[in-house]
DNA sequence: GGTTCTATTTATAATAA
DNA sequence: TTTATTATAAATAGAAC
């Protein structure tokens, strides 16, 4: 009747990088792939104490993104000349190639090996910019909020803690795999429930 | 008298999802998993014709980039309230300035997804920014009742609270592993010699 | 938009250059 | 810091909800 015997799947098929023709399977694909992608710069971010942000747009136009501390601030780091009232000094980079002439690379895999590459240099020179510029200022201006619980100085707890430290970190460790997980399109309308009064304004986001 | 039977190699093992203390394995790690994210990353685009934009910092200050069509096309549709006043082609395929010798040859489909997209972007940006106001409310509705700061009812909170929860997180766990090993004198001072740059986990929000 | 279930394809941890 | 090897740990294509 059905496949009683015969394999259950045949398992992962090999699939040429290329764009999915089939609207249907290219969602999946996408979803798929986002949330391996994210959890990808999440490890890499744990892993090795780097600042990552990542932003991805579906090409039904929804926007997903992922930032350690947030894309925000690592963007900033990228490129602080989008950042307010910074001069905009173009990036003295050399242009390879004739400037006019289209690129007609051989195969595709090896073009997306060019683009990676080519966006590490240009961040390289962002690196150069941003170092030359007095960087760490604007952010040490830029933190100048609020300190918020979760930034509390761990480092100073002591063992009588450990026990309730531990379970927090475990506590955490749990929701944030769930939320890293879960990606993060922008949110719908957030419906706003009402909050006691409390008085928020001391937090200023 | 090395090896000669035994297997080459132990193969890959499995690792925990935690900072590597060793200086050198953390760096080569990086790199490796830092090429990996920018493969996945391109693929992704690729595969579903996604505007993607990936930044890391390097925990030695390194910054790496990798951007369909650019790091700052992507961003700016991300975040165009940080794009100065004008709004210049969003996918411009080319700058033939001082910006880089730009391999990129965006597909019309693409372009309009993008453009699209922007409109999209603009009101949720204006939620995103409801939201983040909203994080202090329930911080502040998390710890209703906990005397301590660390027995916040973490699943209370969401995902805007991710990076910072993730940052928590890692130190917590880091020291609670000091403090559960500080039964020995001092460990030797670990020959890791930090990055003097400025910290970007200081960051808030 | 997401999720679950296999069978495979990939990504990589350890190591050594 | 990037690359080559090798043996495993992970990610994920397909198909069906």
């Amino acid at each position: 009747m059905v496949r009683s015997r015969g394999r259950p799947s045949l398992g992962r098929q090999r699939i040429e990088i290329r764009r999915i023709d089939n609207s249907g399977r290219r969602q999946v694909t996408f979803s798929k792939r986002r949330n391996g992608l994210f959890k990808k710069a999440s490890e890499l971010s744990t892993l090795c104490g780097a600042s990552v942000a990542v932003v991805a747009f579906s090409s039904a136009g929804n926007v997903f993104a992922f930032g350690q501390p947030t894309v925000d601030a690592v963007v900033r780091l990228f490129d602080p000349l989008h950042a307010d009232g910074a001069d905009p000094a173009p990036a003295a980079v050399e242009d390879g190639g004739g400037g006019g002439d289209d690129v007609v690379v051989a195969d595709p895999e090896e073009l997306d090996a060019l683009r990676r590459a080519e966006e590490q240099t240009k961040a390289q020179v962002a690196a150069e910019q941003a170092r030359m510029r007095d960087v760490g200022d604007k952010v040490t201006q830029a933190m100048a909020g609020r300190p918020l619980w979760w930034e509390a100085d761990v480092e100073a707890l002591g063992e009588a803690e450990l026990p309730a430290l531990e379970r927090l970190r475990d506590s955490v460790h749990r929701h944030a795999s769930t939320l890293a997980s879960t990606a993060t399109p922008l949110p719908p309308p957030p419906e706003q429930e009402e909050v006691p009064e409390l008085d928020v304004s001391d937090y200023s986001f």
